[in-house]
DNA sequence: ATTACTATTAATCGAGTAT
DNA sequence: TATACTCGATTAATAGTAA
């Protein structure tokens, strides 16, 4: 069985989109079925107007008509959409940080109030993770945005933070943290959690991670 | 009738390659197929180990396999050469100008610019191609931009064009011009040759006509 | 060589319905 | 409610050929 769909996109891939001269017997053995299915296929994609087709003696005249190119480039974007621009992993490798996430988790007025928005006290430090910086923005797109509120310690203030929920490994809930204001190297970012997640994970630098969204938690 | 890939990307599309609750009855609604057909296509899909199928009295919980995934990026794959080569050709319908070309072209201070920075004197006369405005960025961004300077004449100053080498009907040289500051309708390119174009390719309006980038020259 | 018609076989669909 | 089985009707595939 062959799908009109793809007898189409045969069709394009040989053809380049450009008039070309084509058996049945030719498009039959590279798809499997018999010449007369091609031969039939053919007239109703002929019928729906997805080519042009000049029967001939030594062959069949085909075009793809621009119907026929939307419906291809239709499923292409479909594709495209789902390959691309919805990214529900992120891959990242672990990378050494400068101790800054360790010093802000440790402050009170953080943990506070990431307890009341992401549920759990973070460990007193951060996993830093490398990833490709163009996957970021895509990734974070369609997720939600939890707003953990700066906070004034009598001395200084401290800035606002986004948190996203994940999931890392499949295993353990946490959080991607990105500062309002951030000083960070855009293709680093920053994951807390409840657990320490090097010794849960028992992670090196350099090791490959993957998150995921989570927003049941 | 529905085809087996058509079945897998609705549920890619929805899903999101995530594991989801599906009922028959939602998916055939969506195809236009029978309940029982998308039961027994789903039971299909899962025979090919494209989807995981988990038939449950409330629904059934699906989720694409890592082979269904490959299924589907084989397709984009195939798409994606398809759509985005294309890009290295440009395809056209000339069109009448308003004799401004041809003005400008008679000059001998493009005359001697463009003899300088392209190896050839143009014909005094240019050929206009209407072609799909969103197509063209795309087609000139692989390319490489040549600047041609302006001149003063002692009476006015003549502004700088910008021009990229291509292959006509892969047999004329000749180069596509954008004059810096534009004052022409955006789906229109100006294409210049040492020849007249119009004679030698025995052009008239409405006529196809396709370019090439063509860096060797 | 082709394409494509005819007749036959095979696959698919979906209404009814059991679970 | 679901899913999915049975089975008659419909549709598609192909072997044999005509053109």
């Amino acid at each position: 069985m062959v799908s009109e769909f793809e007898l189409l996109l045969k069709i394009a891939d040989i053809s380049k989109f450009k008039r070309m001269k084509f058996t049945t017997i030719q498009l039959s053995n590279l798809l499997d079925v018999s010449q007369q299915t091609i031969s039939r296929k053919l007239r109703l994609l002929e019928d729906k107007k997805w080519i042009s087709r000049d029967s001939k003696f030594e062959g069949i005249h085909i075009q793809i008509t621009q119907e026929g190119k939307t419906i291809l480039h239709e499923k292409f974007n479909l594709l495209k959409e789902l390959f691309t621009k919805l990214r529900y992993e992120l891959h990242g490798k672990i990378s050494s940080g400068l101790g800054e996430g360790k010093y802000y988790m440790g402050l009170k007025g953080y943990q506070e109030s990431i307890q009341k928005a992401l549920g759990f006290v973070p460990y007193e430090g951060t996993l830093n993770l490398k990833v490709d910086e163009s996957l970021i923005s895509s990734f974070l797109f369609h997720m939600t945005k939890i707003e953990i509120p700066g906070f004034f310690d009598g001395e200084r203030t401290y800035g606002g933070i986004n948190a996203y929920k994940i999931m890392i490994e499949n295993k353990i809930f946490g959080a991607i943290i990105i500062p309002e204001r951030t000083h960070h190297r855009k293709n680093i970012i920053e994951i807390i959690s409840e657990k320490n997640l090097r010794n849960e994970l028992a992670l090196k630098d350099d090791d490959e991670l993957v998150v995921k969204p989570d927003e049941k938690n």
